[in-house]
DNA sequence: GACACGTGGAC
DNA sequence: TGTCCAAGTGT
């Protein structure tokens, strides 16, 4: 169910005239580098660009190179990635740099197969990485390409439900002679003209040729997937302090929801507990120690994408029995100056800041 | 194929 | 306040 040839000719050549004219000027952009560009492609995932610019600024001075992130701790690129979310990512880098060192000599593969066999890099950034850096003719289908291939088709179900088709769409429709404008051309499509809400149809240049806007069902077009509501869990957490004026933090498994991030300990109010409760069984369960539950410090609300939480927060002090890390990684006592080093979650930052505030 | 996996901005 | 969703991948 490709487009007919005569289509694809006239949609590349005004998509690549609009571009020209109008297209976003991002750093990226102006990189040849597969190393920048396959950074930025990775930082982009389910990443608006206003909040990767300066992630990726940042990063580029911390690792200029494949090998200066090959060799560099695990520790400090969760560090540099801190806040941006999705912390796999940053672990599949790290150990992607270091299969690019030993097995192609440091330089991203120019090959579809070799790309895909890399930790972190599946059918889109290898298209982007490929098509960006070596102008090679390999399609994408990322957010802004499925929304614009709906609506020119008109897709009748959500886009989860026909990637087949939109894959064969994005392939035919790709520009043989011009890959790497071809595709920076239709995600901008997708994020200045044919956005999710109110698109600017009216200077779309594939506007004669857009099923959807031909019959007026762009506000239709993609078709929702229906969601349920996120369960929601009340968390108790400690902030243990010693007789130094250290405080305890764990680091998470390195796998998993926030994996190798560090943590003040707590966890799930079970029914029928109180917040003390609950705070000093958790503790004795994860750390095998004796706690006081004192003052309350914060309550934040925080939403995960699959479930929401209450992180109940409170100043507890250590009374006795050796701390074990029964169900984490690391444990370690650390003063409030030292606490910036280790890499934290967000909803854990908010309470580092209330900490500080009270100091 | 369905679900896990973070955070912030827009409305 | 709640919901959507943003340059997706791994399992």
């Amino acid at each position: 169910m490709s487009l007919p040839e005569f289509d694809s000719v006239q949609l590349r050549h005004s998509l690549l005239s609009w571009y020209t004219q109008t297209g976003r000027n991002l750093p990226w952009r102006n990189s040849r580098d597969p190393y920048q560009i396959w950074i930025s492609e990775i930082m982009l995932q389910q990443t608006q660009v206003k909040t990767v610019i300066p992630y990726y600024q940042r990063w580029l001075e911390t690792f200029p190179t494949v090998k200066d992130l090959a060799e560099a701790d695990l520790q400090a690129v969760l560090k540099v990635w801190q806040g941006l979310g999705y912390y796999a990512r940053a672990r599949n880098l790290h150990a992607c740099a270091q299969q690019i060192v030993q097995q192609y000599d440091g330089v991203f593969p120019n090959q579809l197969e070799a790309a895909l066999s890399l930790p972190g890099i599946g059918r889109t950034t290898a298209g982007g990485v490929l098509s960006a850096a070596y102008n090679l003719p390999v399609s994408i289908l990322d957010g802004n390409v499925k929304r614009v291939l709906a609506r020119l088709r008109a897709l009748s179900v959500p886009p989860a439900k026909s990637l087949k088709s939109l894959w064969e769409w994005s392939d035919s429709l790709l520009d043989p002679d011009h890959p790497r404008e071809f595709n920076q051309a239709i995600m901008d499509l997708g994020a200045m003209v044919c956005t999710p809400k109110a698109p600017n149809c009216s200077e779309c240049p594939w506007k004669r040729h857009c099923q959807a806007y031909l019959l007026n069902l762009q506000s239709e077009i993609p078709m929702r997937e229906i969601s349920a509501p996120l369960p929601h869990k009340m968390i108790g957490v400690a902030v243990i302090w010693n007789q130094q004026g250290q405080i305890l933090i764990d680091k998470r498994p390195a796998k998993g929801l926030l994996g190798g991030l560090w943590e003040f300990p707590g966890g799930k109010l079970e029914a029928g507990e109180t917040l003390e409760e609950c705070i000093k069984r958790e503790i004795q369960e994860e750390l095998a120690i004796e706690i006081e539950v004192k003052d309350h410090l914060i309550t934040i609300e925080h939403a995960y994408t699959h479930f929401k939480v209450t992180l109940n927060v409170y100043h507890c002090r250590y009374m006795s029995g050796e701390p074990q890390p029964l169900e984490c990684d690391e444990i370690r006592w650390v003063t409030l100056d030292e606490i910036e080093q280790f890499p934290f979650p967000k909803a854990n930052e908010k309470i580092i800041a209330a900490l500080k505030n009270n100091s």
